[in-house]
DNA sequence: TCGTATATTGCGACTCCCTGTCAATTTGAA
DNA sequence: TTCAAATTGACAGGGAGTCGCAATATACGA
């Protein structure tokens, strides 16, 4: 049983909720990829392996995940919002290609010391932050379509 | 006439868009107040005044005013999207209170000068950034209802 | 292991924020 | 003033996500 797993469970337990079946499927799927997803695109995912677990409680354990700490909800301003893996990734803020839609990883540890700088000034306990940057990608800039790169 | 029906003039004329009564209404009605506000707060006000604006005017020409850089639309992951004021109101990010709601504005231009590093890093070329932190006010944190403040 | 209280599930209906359609109206260039 | 083209209001439609509920699964204690 992977570490993912474990930290739900103990989730579950502490918070009084159940470890169904379908709930640890939806975990199993969600680790079985490491990149930015959508409930939709995970629901498919888990359709095609015929799991079994409906739309609606894709959404409820995608919720319960993001809770329990395991993944980050991210909102882009798209309609649809995606997520992504906390454990196991360290906290990095997103570079986004308007013109391919490509998302791109960047941490700074300057920036997150200036947060907490501002939070000090304002009073403020953070409890979490994004930082998003739209602009074009290198390809992009460059005439290139992303999937000539390897 | 203000900068801001001169900017907006200038840009649908430069578009090719047509200066139309309700343009002009919604454009006031937005600049009559300067703080963060809905689409549909903002369709209640025109409402209140019997400007006669309908709902989908509201919404399109928020879009205009977006692509003219007179406002900024924001999403904060809640249902809604946000707009506020650009001309006049430099560049700030926000500090979002989850428990009472309120947001509160900051700048620091070491966060800019880090953001142009990690861009050039990346081969990014940047066109907007958006940067929230989320967490509990001063007065939240002191038990204080914000009402108290003032 | 079994029984039971309680949580969860799947389903589809529903909500909410917009966005698209289209006939009627307005705009502005000639 | 004329008139093609853009815009508008009304409302239907879309799409992501949520809710209610009867059926089902879970877990806890006996
Ligand atoms: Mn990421
Ligand atoms: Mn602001
Ligand atoms: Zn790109
Ligand atoms: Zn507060």
């Amino acid at each position: 049983m992977g570490k993912e797993e474990k930290t739900f469970i103990e989730f579950l337990r502490r918070t009084g909720q159940k470890v169904t079946r379908a709930r640890c499927l939806v975990l199993e799927e969600v680790y079985r990829h490491h990149d930015h997803f959508d409930a939709e695109a995970l629901y498919q995912r888990l359709e095609k392996r015929r799991a079994g677990v409906s739309r609606a409680t894709v959404y409820r354990t995608l919720s319960l995940l993001d809770r329990s700490g395991l993944v980050r909800k991210m909102d882009l301003g798209e309609a649809r919002s995606l997520y992504e893996h906390v454990l196991g990734h360290p906290h990095h803020d997103h570079l986004i290609c308007v013109s391919c839609g490509r998302i791109f990883e960047f941490e700074h540890p300057g920036i997150e010391e200036i947060q907490n700088q501002i939070c000090a000034q304002h009073g403020f306990e953070m409890h979490s932050h994004t930082q998003q940057i739209f602009g074009r990608c290198r390809d992009c800039r460059a005439g290139r379509s992303p999937a000539e790169t390897s």
